[in-house]
DNA sequence: TTCATAAGGTACGGGAGCGAACCGAACGTA
DNA sequence: TACGTTCGGTTCGCTCCCGTACCTTATGAA
């Protein structure tokens, strides 16, 4: 982590731009941006959450695990998200590990601050509470996802997922780290690779991965992709329906 | 589903139960009680929650699915706590599907209504969002849960988390149904059963099980069952701790 | 009592993915 | 440049669970 300066590239984040005026003024310059690194833990499993983070252009996992080795990814969080919206939800212990997956910057908050704020304003705190709903639907649909679905379909979803965060093509990232999201063997995870990449969807060299062709991917991935996707977009649309964002 | 009197039985939900006494007396006029029967849809996915629901000694298992016949258990919900809880977070419609598995009462409150008192109770407000933590958590754990245990120690810990929301020993449910939340076979569910069975933990007839030996299925079952029991009773521990109820 | 239906027991082949291990190549660091 | 480390490719046997199917028995309605 490398701290720098002060509330600067909000509108990158979804949420915070989606605030109305007043609030995010008086939020802002409480709001220290800082750089996170890929392997970094945001949270571990337990561990109380001081802050809570807007990624600009970081991208963070959540996982589930039952033991030190065996785990599954249970949500991702780029600029769309938070990371620690269960703060909002009178939290103040993670249930699961928050991850950085793809380095970059984002804004982070003192949770004292960020439950001082969503008290004072109403517009907040539902915009908030509406994304923690879309992290509990994300979450319940790749519990489904993971029990069904094969390593390269959950693979290309996973991919295009992370895609749909970045603003590059290449993403940094070992089959190992993957392994671990997809709850499989890194072995598992080379030969879906493998095969997507004979299909000339990816680009797969040690430690990164290049996007070839998004349509050829969302061919292959499992319908969890559209799933989230969509009920990630109607969420955030019955928000700003609600509340007539501009 | 079947109506019948006004408010009566509030006492057996956790969570209304713990309401101040002033709002309480507020809501329960508005309570509608009913019995739902098993198998009974309380909302299907995609579909528009009209009511929330608090069990009173029914049983409720959220399910999350792939296909129509590729299902699997997101959550489990009795009568320490409710069943539309997404509402609160600004949901519209459900995302998983809500599914009476054990047949039993509940009180039942119209979408608006829960809405609008939550506006005026904070303390209603935090109640029910840090159950809907409960909830987030319930989901990663078993996504995790279904990924990696055997199917033998997975029905251990359901059986485990049904029985600690019935009041009698005997639990009327089918191979097939518990086959559709652990998202497997029946014929796995036959055998993981038997095994149990022989093993004197229960006992296990056409559309029966009794529960014989508790200690025993707990050594049977995955940590999950110690875990997601652990956070539930962390949060809910939490919750009266930061508002002191009586 | 009869009969259709629901529920559970069982079996079989087959395949997907697991655990473990080994190797070579790429990387970066000194 | 040399070396240790990380990462990916590949293999092996094996096990568990899947899909499918068929049969028996319990159940409850006619």
């Amino acid at each position: 982590m490398l701290r720098e300066d002060i509330g600067q590239g909000w509108e990158e984040n979804r949420l915070l731009a989606s605030l109305p005026e007043r609030d995010r003024s008086r939020l802002i310059p409480q709001l220290e941006i800082l750089t996170l690194f890929a392997k970094e833990t945001v949270y571990e499993s337990g561990e109380e959450m001081n802050f809570v983070y807007f990624p600009l252009d970081c991208i963070v996992v959540l996982i589930s695990s039952v033991e030190s080795k065996d785990t599954v990814e249970v949500g991702l969080i780029g600029y769309e998200g938070m990371v620690g919206a269960p703060i909002l939800l009178g939290a103040k212990h993670s249930t699961s590990q928050a991850l950085i997956l793809v380095e970059g910057k984002a804004l982070r908050l003192p949770a004292a601050l960020l439950r001082k704020e969503a008290k004072r304003s109403g517009r907040m705190r539902e915009l908030m509470l509406t994304y923690a709903n879309a992290l509990l639907a994300q979450s319940a649909q790749l519990a489904a996802c993971h029990r069904y679905h094969t390593p390269q379909a959950r693979l290309a979803r996973l991919l295009l997922m992370i895609q749909d965060r970045m603003k590059t093509l290449e993403l940094r990232i070992t089959q190992d780290m993957l392994a671990h999201l997809l709850g499989t063997r890194r072995a598992t995870v080379t030969e879906a690779a493998n095969q997507l990449q004979d299909n000339g969807l990816i680009g797969s060299v040690r430690g990164k991965i290049g996007f070839l062709d998004r349509k050829g991917l969302e061919a292959k991935a499992c319908s969890c992709y559209a799933i989230i996707t969509a009920q990630q977009q109607l969420i955030s649309a019955q928000h700003r329906s609600r509340f007539q964002t501009s």
